[in-house]
DNA sequence: ACCCTCACG
DNA sequence: ACGTACGTGAGGGTC
């Protein structure tokens, strides 16, 4: 049986760990998540691979031959946030600690040793296995050597296998080849130059066909992209020296020492040690001296039954500083409560009765008057519980979002293994699995309850180490001032809902029907047949094959058919236009007509949900319905808008930002100019044009206008020569000169993006105004898409995200004075720049003033925010 | 489950 | 050369 070594590639892989998972912290406040998930990777492959040798390959801080040769090299490790750069020697220590070799070598990278070790390997009749992220490291495979690279998608992480055959497929190359690709392509993250105007799709098919940089050279003339061809002829030099960059050294002054890696027991007691002091609990079940009992210890809990133990028990929570709570309802009745008091001491309560149900929601509240009650979501417990919106509750899972909104869910097993030092706790899946809570309460109680304890008790054990996290990141302020008061107003507007009129939609939706049956019609008959327009597919199909119309393929699984491709289209082709008629008509039926009427419940009202923790930028989403994306720009849709009513004695009030993105751009870059733009200006845009194009206010043509217009939306995206070529129909080069055009006019606001890309470069994440934060690990990518996807969100985040700040201070003090001032009048909706109320009729008049000062002075800015309100019948009208 | 398309800010 | 504007959610089709 031969033997095999594995070789891990140490940075590369401790970075693919920080990326790819949550940034744990332990008690101490140790960035611990890099190492903790590199150790999981490293168990994962060694079980998987069953090496007999095992050594792990670091860079060190030093210039290497590389940058000798070439001053201008990065390396692959460049930028390194600091939570990252302060585990490197933690996991060095860990694995010295594990007894697994560690080697570096100065002036020489990681990749060189892998190669090194791994050659010498194959020599001495070894098979070696390199586990990396790099795929640099694809040359060194032969068919002894193999790569194994970690991929994580949606938190799982699969290790994909290179072999000879695996390369070949992929790259259409040999492994030995994949140097000359380099060679001619260069590589943007490590500043490898290669040929000028070679990409990947030439640099492949040259090596194809030439095998090599220099047979490639030999037939220079035979060269068929002329650019290619013109590219060797003037810098072959450049080629030449990317080739000796690129190419891995395989003969490093390194030595394998079989001895020291031979593996043995990498469980050893100062591992143990190493990992009780990260708080790395469920690794501990690893080692032998492992100890479930005092792991599952905090989920013990009483059962409560008589009201004697129930005294007992909030005499007992009223003198704790805090306490955890779960409530699960199912078919909208509670069906048991679990309250936490320490870890492992939870109470389980099944009222069974409404009015003991009602009874001890009642205690609940008068606990909150000075006990702090954790809950994984308050908005939910304020379903069932009538809490006051001064009540001392902790949302877990809106302090969660905070510390990382850039996760899809945030289940009570991650954020107390995150946050409760490792505390681990069964999920969901585990105690419920598919089943619904109600079905399961019948059949299997004990699981409901073990759950609803797990929720109580991650939620106390998670409050304290939330509250300080927040504290020592600076978004305390923006949690307590912004974010839990926003709970209670949201859960009041989810209670309140919208009124809207079926028979309304019903007849609306009629009429659509109408019209997409004759279009149906018309575009089978100059289709020649019957087919489903609804598939872009069949779509596609027809237009681009059967009809032979010119346009071309642009998505991975077949023809576009998407608006503005086909917009482009329309001129010649008829049917084109009654296709894209057909398409607004069936999607205002569908999503808007049918959509909604389905969705009025027995009050005749919609009910939708407002999730505050789904956002990266810290703006809010509605669900179930999406009452955001009403229809508006279109005549034809906004009329959805007139089914939009208020109850009888009531009318809308509707009020809306006026370009908030930009006023706070403005008061973020304090440029002079557009400050001072927005203290004359009615009409920003028209004021940008004549700024920005040198002609006199008055004498701005719409076409001037539309273009300034595109260019201030552009910038508050993160502005891109492409994009905006793309949304105004013009070539690259004439975007690219309107954009600097603009950054003439108003110089600081390209010193601010460029400051704003530069600090999420140093920090890892982006800020608001009010200090809330959004990681963005795409600026440390290796990947040139995903690195400038990262700088624009740079550039996007920190203004969209204080617009989100701004408005949720206004709904929270519009929705406090509605209350203090005892109206009867209520917030409804938030569409991001856009509140809207029913008010009374009586209070209208009162209920505009509130609306435009609370929202007018959300923020102190260096321009004014202004207001837009229009009342009326109907969300129409209003609007 | 995933893609495409399209509604909104 | 890379094949994009930023942030969302829903419906229909396809595999």
């Amino acid at each position: 049986m031969t033997e095999k070594i594995l070789l891990v590639d140490g940075h590369s892989i401790i970075n693919r760990a920080f990326y790819g998972l949550p940034d744990l912290t332990n008690s101490q406040g140790v960035h611990t998540g890099a190492v903790y998930g590199f150790l999981n990777i490293l168990f994962r492959i060694l079980e998987e691979e069953k090496p007999e040798y095992l050594a792990v390959a670091f860079d060190v801080h030093a210039p290497t031959f590389r940058h000798e040769m070439f001053p201008d090299y990065k390396g692959t490790r460049h930028a390194m946030p600091e939570e990252l750069r302060e585990q490197v020697p933690l996991l060095q220590e860990m694995l010295q600690a594990m007894g697994i070799q560690i080697v570096t070598l100065a002036g020489f990278e990681a990749d060189d040793i892998l190669g090194t070790l791994a050659s010498q390997s194959e020599q001495s009749g070894m098979d070696a296995v390199i586990l990396s992220g790099d795929r640099d490291l694809l040359q060194l495979v032969t068919d002894h050597i193999s790569i194994r690279l970690p991929h994580t998608t949606r938190g799982q992480t699969t290790m994909e296998t290179f072999g000879p055959a695996e390369v070949m497929e992929k790259y259409q190359v040999t492994p030995a080849q994949i140097v000359e690709l380099k060679a001619l392509m260069g590589d943007s993250s490590d500043n490898i130059p290669g040929l000028p105007g070679v990409g990947e799709k030439t640099a492949t098919k040259l090596i194809v066909q030439y095998g090599s940089v220099e047979n490639a050279l030999e037939h220079v003339e035979e060269i068929k992209p002329n650019k290619a061809k013109e590219a060797f002829l003037h810098h072959y030099d450049l080629a030449v020296l990317s080739k000796k960059l690129a190419a891995i050294d395989k003969n490093a002054p390194v030595e394998l020492d079989p001895a020291k890696a031979r593996l043995g027991n990498i469980f050893t007691a100062d591992a143990f040690e190493m990992c009780r002091r990260l708080e790395f609990k469920n690794l501990l079940t690893r080692f032998e001296r492992e100890e479930p009992e005092e792991l599952l210890d905090y989920l013990e809990y009483y059962t409560c039954t008589d009201e004697e133990g129930e005294d007992l028990l909030f005499e007992k929570a009223a003198e704790k500083e805090r306490v955890g709570l779960a409530v699960i309802a199912g078919d909208g009745r509670i069906l048991l409560a679990a309250l936490t008091v320490e870890a492992g001491e939870s109470y389980v309560f099944t009222p069974g009765d409404p009015e003991k149900t009602d009874a001890l929601m009642k205690r609940i509240c008068g606990l909150s008057k000075k006990t702090q009650i954790a809950a994984m979501d308050v908005k939910d417990l304020l379903k069932h519980a009538d809490l006051e919106p001064d009540a001392n509750v902790f949302d877990i899972s809106v302090a969660a979002y905070l510390l990382n909104p850039l996760k899809s869910t945030y289940p009570y097993d991650d954020i107390a293994r995150e946050y409760a030092g490792s505390m681990v706790l069964p999920s969901r899946e585990e105690l419920i699995g598919k089943n619904s809570l109600s079905a399961l309460m019948e059949k299997e109680p004990e699981k409901v309850e073990k759950y609803a304890v797990c929720m109580s008790c991650a939620a106390c054990c998670t409050c304290l180490p939330l509250t300080e996290a927040l504290q020592e990141k600076g978004m305390w302020k923006v949690y307590t001032d912004i974010e839990l008061p926003l709970v209670f107003t949201l859960d009041s507007m989810e209670k309140t809902g919208i009124r809207a009129l079926g028979q309304e939609l019903k007849e609306y939706g009629e009429q659509l029907t109408e019209r997409i049956g004759e279009l149906e019609q018309a575009i089978w008959d100059k289709a020649g047949e019957h087919f489903n327009i609804n598939s872009p597919k069949q779509l596609g199909q027809i237009l681009f094959e059967k009809l032979g119309i010119q346009g071309g393929k642009k998505t991975k699984t077949g023809y576009s058919t998407a608006a503005d491709i086909l917009e482009k289209l329309a001129p010649e082709n008829p049917i084109i236009r009654e296709i894209l008629e057909y398409r607004q008509y069936a999607k205002l039926k569908s999503t808007y007509a049918d959509g909604l009427q389905n969705e009025i419940r027995e009050d005749g009202r919609i009910h939708s949900t407002f999730n505050q923790t789904i956002t990266a930028t810290g703006r809010i989403s509605s669900t179930e319905p999406n009452l955001q994306n009403i229809p508006v720009r279109m005549e034809l849709g906004r009329l959805i808008r007139k089914a939009f009513v208020p109850e009888p004695g009531y009318v809308f009030v509707d009020a809306d930002y006026s370009q908030i993105e930009l006023r706070v751009l403005a008061h973020m870059s304090g440029d002079e100019n557009l400050i001072e733009a927005y203290r004359e200006a009615q009409d920003i845009h028209r004021l940008t044009a004549s700024q920005v194009f040198h002609v006199p206010f008055d004498e701005v043509t719409s076409l001037q206008r539309r273009n300034a217009k595109a260019v201030n939306f552009g910038i508050v995206y993160g502005i891109s020569s492409f994009g905006l070529s793309q949304d105004l129909s013009i070539s690259r080069s004439e975007a690219a000169e309107y954009i600097e055009k603009y950054f003439q006019t108003y110089p600081k606001i390209k010193e601010f993006l460029d400051r704003m890309v530069r600090e999420a470069k140093e920090k890892g994440y982006s800020e608001t105004l009010f200090g809330r934060r959004r990681p963005i690990p795409e600026l440390f990518a290796g990947n040139f898409m995903q690195r400038s996807f990262g700088e624009r969100v740079a550039m996007n985040a920190p203004i969209q995200g204080t617009a989100a700040d701004i408005i949720k201070i206004a709904m929270n003090r519009v929705c406090s004075r509605l209350r203090e001032e005892h109206l009867e009048s209520r917030l409804v909706l938030q569409v991001h720049d856009e509140l809207l109320i029913e008010a009374k009729e009586e209070e209208k008049e009162q209920v505009s003033v509130i609306l435009r000062e609370e929202m007018t002075r959300a923020a102190d800015l260096s321009v004014e925010l202004e207001v837009d309100m229009h009342t009326g019948s109907n969300w129409y009208e209003a609007k």
